[in-house]
This record gives structure tokens, sequence and C-alpha cells, in this order.
DNA sequence: GCGCTGACCAGAT
DNA sequence: AATCTGGCCAGCG
């Protein structure tokens, strides 16, 4: 059993079931975890995320649909080049019809 | 073992 | 209106 693996763990969950084509913020993430004040919990647990293959953090951004953690990937775009290639339309690292593509956890997941 | 940092968010000045 | 600080929590020096 792991100790504090259980924040981290339910942001990787969420994360993982975020569908093709969709996209959604660290607050709503930390929102659904019970912690609204933790965004840069998620944020941060994404800093790992990326390393694994099951969380899509590239489905994660900001509340403003700003790619803010595109910094973080191998590439420049590459943040951006993978949301586009699910339909997501992105613009100077901004998620255009955001509201279109945005998906609430603790609506779908509740 | 203490303190800073960190891919955020929202309120306050 | 823009800038800053506060808050949350865990990883890392």
């Amino acid at each position: 059993m792991k100790k504090s693996d259980n924040f981290f763990d339910k942001v990787y969950n969420v994360t993982r079931l975020i569908p093709h084509g969709k996209v959604t913020s660290y607050g709503a993430i930390a929102t659904y975890l019970g912690a609204a004040k933790s965004a840069r919990m998620v944020g941060w647990a994404m800093n790992k995320a990326h390393n694994l293959e099951d969380v899509p953090a590239h489905r994660v951004v900001n509340r403003k649909g700003l790619l803010t953690g595109k910094h973080h990937f191998d590439g420049t775009n590459l943040m951006q080049q993978l949301l586009e290639s699910e339909g997501i339309v992105v613009v100077d690292n901004q998620i255009q019809d955001l509201e279109t593509v945005f998906w609430n956890p603790m609506e779908e997941l509740s």
C-alpha cells in the first residue's frame, strides 16, 4: 500500500478517463477529487504523469483552455499537435471552442 | 528535517 | 484593469 499515491492515483485515473477529442482543466479534476484548491497538485501530478503513457496529460489544460503545460512536453508544440490530432482546435496554445470540447469529470463520472 | 518550488485558481489590493 | 498574494499538498535539494 502506498501512502501518498492516493491523490495522484485519482488524478491519473481521471486523466485516463478523458474521452478522445475532449479536454479538461486542472481545477475540474481537483474539484472532482474534493480538493478544488489543490489544482496545483494536479499539475504537479501531471509532471510525473506525463512520464506515464497511460496518462494523456495533453488533454489537461488550465481554466482558460491555455496549453500551459506544453512547455513540458518533448517538443514545443507537441501538445497542440496531439490535441489537433484528436479534433480539438488549438490556436496559439489556446483551445478554441473550449466549452464544446470541455469534459467535466464530476458531471461525466458523477 | 526544513524550505523552496511547482503544468493552478480565485480573491484581494 | 492589472498585478499580487494566499491556499492546497507533495516531491526534491
